[in-house]
DNA sequence: AAAAAAC
C-alpha cells in the first residue's frame, strides 16, 4: 500500500518539491487518483473540499509530461502539453502557483491567463512557450483567437469545478474551447459535488473514464461542523456578532447571495466594528486580488463575498464560514462551507435562515444526506440589529466603483397572472406558519428585541420539507436547462 | 431570487 509521497517513485524534481513543501501522506483522493491518472486514462474524480484535488491531478500530470517527451513535430519548442479550466480568476490564480510550486524544479514551464489583467504581460508569457497552461474560460478564447495560444498540441486537459465548468453559463465557452484541442488526449474531471445530469453530461467528454470517488458525491467534509439558525433578515448581522463573540471566532468568510448585498453587509459590520472587506465580481482585479490578500495575511477578520470565492480557495486555518443568504443551488453550500474544516483542520459553518428560505434549507439536506435541525440564537442585548440602508447610497458607502446600477436587481419580468396566483398560493401554503414568531420590520434600533424565532419554527420546518416543490423553485430551472443542453451537446468537433 | 467568465 503507498500511502506516502515517497513510496510514489515520483521523478527526483517532484518528490523534491514536494518533499519541501512538508507532503508526508497522501489523502484518500490522491492515493487514488494519482496512479489511475499516470496511466493516462480519463478520469472522474469526486471528493470532498479541503483534501487535495489539485495535487492529486497535477503531481502525476507533470509526472507524465516528464516521463513521456512531446510528440510534436511542430517547431515550437515549448508547446502547451497540459490544459488546467477552472471557473474564477482566484481560483485559476492559486492553483497555477501552486503548479508552479509542484513544477519548480522541473525544466517544465507554467502561467495563467485570466480576465480582469492586461493582456500583454500574458501574451509574453505565452509567446515564450509554456507546456502547462491554466486558465478561467473567457480570457483563454481571447489568447487563442488572438493566436497566442495555439493548443492543437494539447495531450491533458482537466476541468477542476468540473461540474460548475459544465453548467449552463460556462458551457457555450468550454465546448469552443475544447473544440480547439485534438481529440486524442485525456480528460480528467475534478470536483466536491456531481449531480447525476452533470455525471451524464460529463461523460460525453471522457473516453472508458475511471470514476473515483472518495466517499459520497456531495458528501461535506466530518471536520466541518455544521449550524442553521434562524433569524430574520434585520437580525442577522446580529447573529453574526453573537456567534464570533460566543465561539472566540476571529476570521470568517460571510457568503451573500449577491453583488449588491455583498458590499452592504460589508459597510455594515465594517461600522459595527469588524474588521471587514468584500469580495465579488463587481470589483476590479485588482481590488479582488487585494481582498483575498488581506484576509490571507490577517489584515481584515471577515471576508464578505459571493459565490465567486464559493470553491477551492484554500486558505490555511479558517475557523468559520457563514451564509448570510442561504445559497441558491445546495450544491453551492457544499461548496461554501468547504472554505473551512480543510485538510484535517476543524471548523465551523453557520447558515442563517429567515422564513423564506425553508425550501432552499430543504435541498440542502436533501443533497448532503444529513438531518438538519433549525436552532434559536440566544442573543446578548448589545448585539446590533436592524435593516441595513440600501440604494445607491450604500453602493457609494462601500466604495464601490461606479453608481451601482449594475448590481441592483434586474426589473421583474412581466408577471404572468395565472403563474403568479399559483405560485402565490404555493408559497403561502409552503411556507405557512414556518415564518418565525418576530417578523421585525422595524427600522435600525427602533424595537427592542422579542422573543426567540425558533419557537414555532419546527413543525413548519418539518412541513416544508415534505410540501411539493412549488413550480417557481429554484432548482427546477438549471436542471432543465440542463437537460435540455444534455440533449443539444455534441462532443467536441476535431481539430479544425 | 444570482454569480461567474471577455473587451
Amino acid at each position: 500500500m503507498t500511502s506516502s509521497f515517497s513510496n510514489l517513485s515520483l521523478a527526483e524534481p517532484l518528490a523534491r518539491a514536494v518533499a519541501e513543501m512538508g507532503y508526508e501522506s497522501m489523502t484518500p483522493i490522491q492515493e487514488q487518483a494519482i496512479p489511475v491518472v499516470l496511466t493516462g486514462q480519463d478520469v472522474m474524480g469526486a471528493a470532498q473540499t479541503g483534501t487535495g484535488k489539485t495535487a492529486a491531478f497535477s503531481l502525476p500530470l507533470l509526472q507524465r509530461l516528464l516521463k513521456h517527451e512531446s510528440s510534436s513535430t511542430s517547431p515550437a519548442r515549448h508547446p502547451v502539453r497540459a490544459l488546467v479550466l477552472l471557473p474564477t480568476r482566484e481560483l485559476a490564480d492559486q492553483v497555477a502557483q501552486q503548479i508552479a510550486l509542484y513544477a519548480k524544479y522541473t525544466k517544465l514551464r507554467s502561467t495563467v491567463v485570466f480576465g480582469g489583467m492586461d493582456m500583454k504581460p500574458q501574451t509574453i508569457e505565452l509567446k515564450k512557450g509554456v507546456e502547462v497552461l491554466v486558465a478561467t474560460p473567457g480570457r483563454l478564447l481571447d489568447h487563442i483567437e488572438a493566436k497566442n495560444a495555439v493548443l492543437n498540441q494539447v495531450e491533458y486537459v482537466v476541468l477542476d469545478e468540473a461540474d460548475r465548468m459544465l453548467d449552463i453559463g460556462f458551457l457555450p465557452d468550454l465546448q469552443r474551447i475544447l473544440s480547439y484541442l485534438p481529440k486524442q488526449r485525456t480528460t480528467l474531471l475534478f470536483s466536491a459535488t456531481f449531480s447525476p445530469e452533470i455525471k451524464r453530461l460529463a461523460s460525453s467528454y471522457l473516453q472508458n473514464p475511471i470514476t473515483i470517488e472518495v466517499a459520497r458525491p456531495n458528501e461535506t467534509a466530518s471536520t466541518v461542523e455544521q449550524r442553521f439558525y434562524s433569524a430574520n433578515d434585520d437580525d442577522k448581522r446580529r447573529a453574526i456578532h453573537q456567534v464570533l463573540k460566543s465561539r472566540g471566532i476571529k476570521q470568517a468568510f460571510i457568503f451573500v447571495n449577491s453583488k449588491l448585498g455583498c458590499a452592504r453587509l460589508a459597510r455594515s459590520l465594517e461600522r459595527e466594528g469588524l474588521k471587514t472587506t468584500a469580495l465579488h465580481g463587481d470589483k476590479s482585479q485588482d481590488e479582488r486580488l487585494k481582498a483575498l490578500e488581506a484576509f490571507k495575511s490577517g489584515e481584515v477578520d471577515l471576508l464578505v463575498c459571493t459565490d465567486v470565492a464559493a470553491r477551492g480557495l484554500d486558505i490555511k486555518d479558517v475557523p468559520a464560514v457563514f451564509n448570510f443568504d442561504v445559497p441558491f443551488n445546495a450544491e453551492d453550500y457544499v461548496h461554501r462551507i468547504g472554505r473551512t474544516g480543510r485538510a484535517g483542520a476543524s471548523g465551523l459553518a453557520v447558515t442563517l435562515v429567515s422564513g423564506s428560505d425553508a425550501r432552499l434549507v430543504a435541498d440542502i439536506e436533501k443533497l448532503i444526506k444529513k438531518k438538519i435541525d433549525l436552532e434559536a440564537i440566544e442573543y446578548e442585548e448589545d448585539q446590533p440589529r436592524g435593516r441595513i440602508n440600501d440604494g445607491r447610497r450604500a453602493w457609494r458607502e462601500a466604495g464601490e466603483t461606479g453608481d451601482g446600477r449594475d448590481a441592483l436587481p434586474a426589473a421583474p419580468a412581466a408577471p404572468r397572472r395565472e403563474r403568479d396566483q399559483r405560485v402565490g398560493r404555493e408559497g403561502r401554503e409552503q411556507h405557512r406558519g414556518f415564518r418565525p414568531a418576530v417578523a421585525s420590520r422595524d427600522p435600525f434600533f427602533e424595537k427592542p428585541y422579542e422573543a426567540s424565532a425558533a419557537a414555532d419554527a419546527t413543525p413548519a420546518w418539518e412541513a416544508a420539507k415534505s410540501a411539493p416543490r412549488s413550480s417557481v423553485s429554484a432548482n427546477i430551472k438549471p436542471k432543465r436547462k440542463v437537460a435540455a443542453l444534455f440533449k443539444a451537446a455534441q462532443p467536441e468537433t476535431s481539430v479544425q
